[in-house]
DNA sequence: TCCTTACGCTACGACCCGTAGCGTAACTGC
DNA sequence: GCAGTTACGCTACGGGTCGTAGCGTAAGGA
């Protein structure tokens, strides 16, 4: 993307796109089917129909190939404008939610995370691919938020920032945690008490 | 722990106890060293000074094992009263925190609630061994703000379960997301604000 | 002293890993 | 067209882990 950044002037036989596509969507079937510790990229070579060394020329590994083919189900995250901020938060952490229900989504997402932590490429992979695209979603919450009036515009830009990453915290933490670690169901309930918990946390800091 | 129930008249050659304690010894250094993935039971039973076959007449493979030896971890989380249901709250975030800047405990702690995605009772092990152990504390936090006067003491006693789960999962979701998806530290301002966020929704609870 | 269970050790088939080597396929520039 | 370059499929390989079986020995209880 950034070093050789080919493209255009290249010569050679190029890669197969439609090789790429197989590769990522027998990927995913594979974590659906025998879940993160047992899929190999065996099987997802013959799933996609491709040999084994094309999958090692595109991918380091088994880490890498999962974060790539999982990053697109986090671009169907969306944040449509619900008319009040509350609404938004509770429609971003039920529509997160359900991300989560699903089983490749489920699987990869804490696998991933729990190599990452001694893999800081790997790390670096998934804040791009993953993390920052959702975290987007929280800033465009608060600009919406603060053109509604309801909430303040900060004059510290640092300030900001590190409350828009404390909230992004607080709302994925807690949905993921609820989901993956308690193991329960989000439901609109709990994600209605979880919205006014944090909504009026924000309002008793705009306050005081 | 529950069917056979042996102990005590049990007939043979009893476990060695010193071979349980080499074995989670072992365990957690191989976790440091090599983390999750490259951790084997070879290892670790030649780390222990034991034979393969050791482990496997104990744990029925690398999950249950880890769990076990990363449990005690977590047995080393207090709450001292601190005089404050804000300094409480501080307290028990930085300790959360603390213990998750231990190699053994960032590797395995994730990887762990991955796997348990797709197996039953190592959820059931984790919640037994590890969740339900911190959950204990934000029900002591409670109890002892409602004694300060601080919190109201509830009415409907499943509003209230429901209310300490998901201030359970804000609180564990919010540190574990930081720490190791996010990855930026836990410091004290961090976890200043991180408390004055929750305390403040929680007393607008209380008032509207 | 018998009985029972745990331990250490060795060996094993099965599987996955990641790479090398080869011939072939596809696309570019001359 | 033709050479040059890169991608692909296939086969084969050494190295490693898995989980189990079989054996002789060690350590307790009746």
């Amino acid at each position: 993307m950034s070093a050789t950044d080919p493209k255009a002037t290249r010569t050679g036989r190029p890669r197969s796109t439609a090789a790429d596509a197989a590769i990522l969507d027998a990927t995913r079937e594979s974590l659906v089917d025998l879940g993160w510790s047992k899929l190999t990229m065996s099987d997802v070579a013959t799933r996609a129909g491709v040999a084994k060394t094309t999958l090692y020329r595109r991918w380091a590994g088994k880490n890498e190939l999962v974060v790539d083919a999982v990053a697109v189900l986090f671009d169907e995250l969306e944040l449509p404008d619900r008319g009040s901020l509350a609404a938004d938060v509770q429609g971003v952490v039920l529509q997160f939610a359900a991300l989560l229900e699903r089983p490749e989504a489920r699987t990869a997402l804490m696998a991933v995370v729990a190599e990452s932590t001694r893999d800081d490429s790997l790390r670096r992979r998934i804040r791009s691919a993953i993390v920052d695209r959702q975290k987007r979603l929280v800033l465009l919450g608060r600009e919406r938020a603060q053109a509604r009036g309801e909430l303040r515009y900060e004059d510290d830009a640092s300030a900001a920032a590190r409350n828009a990453d404390l909230i992004f915290d607080v709302i994925a933490g807690a949905v993921v945690h609820r989901t993956l670690v308690s193991a329960e169901p989000v439901d609109a309930e709990w994600a209605s008490g979880f919205t006014s918990l944090l909504l009026l946390g924000l309002a008793g800091a705009q306050a005081g």
